[in-house]
DNA sequence: TATTGTTATACTCTATAACTATA
DNA sequence: TATAGTTATAGAGTATAACAATA
């Protein structure tokens, strides 16, 4: 359908794309290590602090195999960031849930996610809202985002 | 220096940018699962089909030590992708090279980037001039790119 | 001495398959 | 019988430290 283009205009901004996508990775990486984390766990964490899961819904969130999850867990849990909760509803199902200290972590590993706002500091308002619309057309969302 | 802004239009294209960078890396692995070569095997024959490297040289590129490229281009080498060739200006050195079938492979791979271009058909001609001048400036780029 | 690449080691993430306890 | 989570296993990427060959 979408025919692939390949113009010297289209290259460049797949290009670019790319170089936002690297230094993105880098720095949230780096992020994850100054609080001691893997990439992997910091996601884990981030996850849950918004709402507590099943750990197949981490799984699912992660695009990965459940028993993956188990390790991830087990060793924020080790560190006592996280802790596993019998879901009331279901006694087959652990909700993981971070700890006060996990939930602190999570705050400041928030804060330094600086690091993916630092290369906004440049760009102006409006500039800053036609980049949000150009973003939301290319993630296939409506262009209006009626809130 | 620049102040870290937290309004919701920079918030809302930070999370944007973070669905991008999510959806960029989960298609390159695909792309790379689907020739049966790990992100890590892909992007080191992506690098080796512009030019050969020497070992040190690739680690510098993907950012790690020097001790994991041995393995890489053991795997890649083990599939007759890649060779190791002296560099005949120092012996210690050895340049890590496309074979053929390694060319190939990486053309392919290259093609399949067609996923990052998809997502740019729904913009026309101008979004992606303003997009490309936009992701320019938050990469620290000259405004003006005076090819 | 310093540098290049490798080896050895240990840890994490990953998928697959088999297991348990619930449902 | 189906599902949630775990365990066991194996492969890959990662960093660290020590090593051989060469500069």
């Amino acid at each position: 359908m979408a025919t692939t283009r390949t113009d010297p205009l289209t290259l460049e901004v797949v290009e670019l794309i790319g170089a936002v996508v690297a230094r993105y990775y880098e720095e949230y990486e780096q992020a994850a290590a100054a609080h001691s984390l893997t990439g992997a766990q910091a996601r884990v964490l981030g996850l849950l602090s918004l709402d507590p899961l099943p750990m197949r819904r981490i799984a699912q969130k992660l695009k990965c195999e459940p028993s993956n999850v188990t390790g991830i867990v087990d060793r924020l849990e080790a560190r006592g960031l996280v802790e596993r909760r019998p879901d009331p509803a279901d006694r087959r199902v652990k909700l993981a849930a971070p700890t006060e200290k996990g939930a602190s972590t999570a705050r400041e590993l928030r804060a330094s996610l600086d690091f993916a706002r630092e290369p906004l500091a440049g760009l102006s308002d409006t500039d800053r809202a036609v980049l949000r619309d150009l973003l939301r057309r290319m993630l296939g969302m409506d262009p209006a985002g009626l809130s």
